[in-house]
DNA sequence: TAGTTCACCTGAAAGC
DNA sequence: TGCTTTCAGGTGAACT
């Protein structure tokens, strides 16, 4: 899925395209993705003017009017589709998993651009709620902090790390933990900061746990500053593709050498919670 | 309570 | 070349 940098990267490349326009008109093409869409969820976006758009961890929240919000979950495989312009538009939205598919509209009503959420695994999720009711929401409640913002670091992360036995890789994955790292970055991170990923989180020296908190917004920051990722599914909210997998110094390297400086370690792999976790075992410990 | 495993769906890549 | 198998960035539920 997107992670956080790619969520950030296709709310910055939507927000011009959405912002302060009208939902002409929305279609839904497959109700069912990863739960079922909301009752009358094409008819209640109809007509909404559109407000600004944020981000919470890997949550697209897009603004309504009528105090709502559009939150918008890009799965495994989900991305937006953006057409501009007749031949465009009318080219658009009717893939084999185009499933949402939304007309924008200036005041006048002149049509101006399509949105096409796209997700072939259908793992996204899309929800309507009331703005007002943000923090009480099912998905965005529990989550932790920003990895961005003022609330994370060393000492969030160690009191969260503090006395578990779990690898460390797979809590920097529970989104209670910092909400929005994924998979990769989670790698990425750990790399940065010298620590193995099967490492329990509460054995870990409290001034490593403050390299390893650094690592996660210096890593973050980056990508996000390279416009996201690019796996098999991901594009950016443009179309382009983003450039941070050029960077990566462990993710889907294995067997290939260790990018730190002086080490001649080789990348390993293996899977850890279910998932596949990169690492060098000579600069990791 | 904490940690681990599995299912969800589909396409791409690898293997035969 | 074509068929089969494996794997994939997430998350919540079920299980240990």
């Amino acid at each position: 899925m997107p992670e956080l940098p790619e969520v950030e990267t296709i709310r910055r490349g939507l927000e011009p395209v959405l912002a302060g326009r009208r939902i002409g008109r929305a279609e839904t093409r497959s109700p069912a993705l990863r739960w079922p869409l909301p009752p009358q969820f094409a008819a209640r976006l109809g007509g909404r003017r559109v407000g600004a758009l944020g981000r919470r961890g890997k949550y697209l929240l897009v603004e309504l009017d009528r105090g709502e919000t559009l939150l918008i979950h890009f799965g495994m495989s989900g991305r937006m589709l953006v057409a501009e312009g007749n031949a465009e538009i009318a080219a658009i939205g009717r893939g084999t998993h185009h499933h949402i598919v939304l007309d924008l509209a200036e005041e006048s009503g002149r049509p101006v651009a399509r949105l096409v959420f796209c997700d072939p695994r259908r793992f996204g999720i899309m929800d309507l709620f009331p703005t007002s009711a943000r923090d009480e929401h099912r998905l965005l409640g529990g989550l932790g902090p920003e990895p961005l913002g003022n609330e994370f670091g060393p000492d969030w992360l160690a009191a969260r790390l503090a006395g578990r036995r779990a690898p460390v890789k797979n809590l920097l994955l529970d989104q209670r933990v910092i909400a929005g790292v994924g998979n990769i970055y989670a790698s990425e991170a750990l790399h940065r900061a010298g620590i193995a990923p099967v490492r329990a989180g509460g054995r870990i020296a409290r001034h490593r746990v403050g390299q390893l908190a650094a690592a996660i917004r210096n890593v973050l920051a980056e990508a996000i500053e390279a416009g996201g990722s690019t796996l098999r599914d991901y594009r950016r909210a443009d179309g382009e593709l983003g450039y941070f997998q050029h960077h990566f110094a462990v993710y889907g390297r294995a067997g290939a050498p260790c990018r730190n400086p002086g080490c001649r370690g080789l990348v390993r792999s293996r899977v850890l919670g279910g998932r596949s976790t990169y690492w060098c075992p000579a600069c990791q410990r």
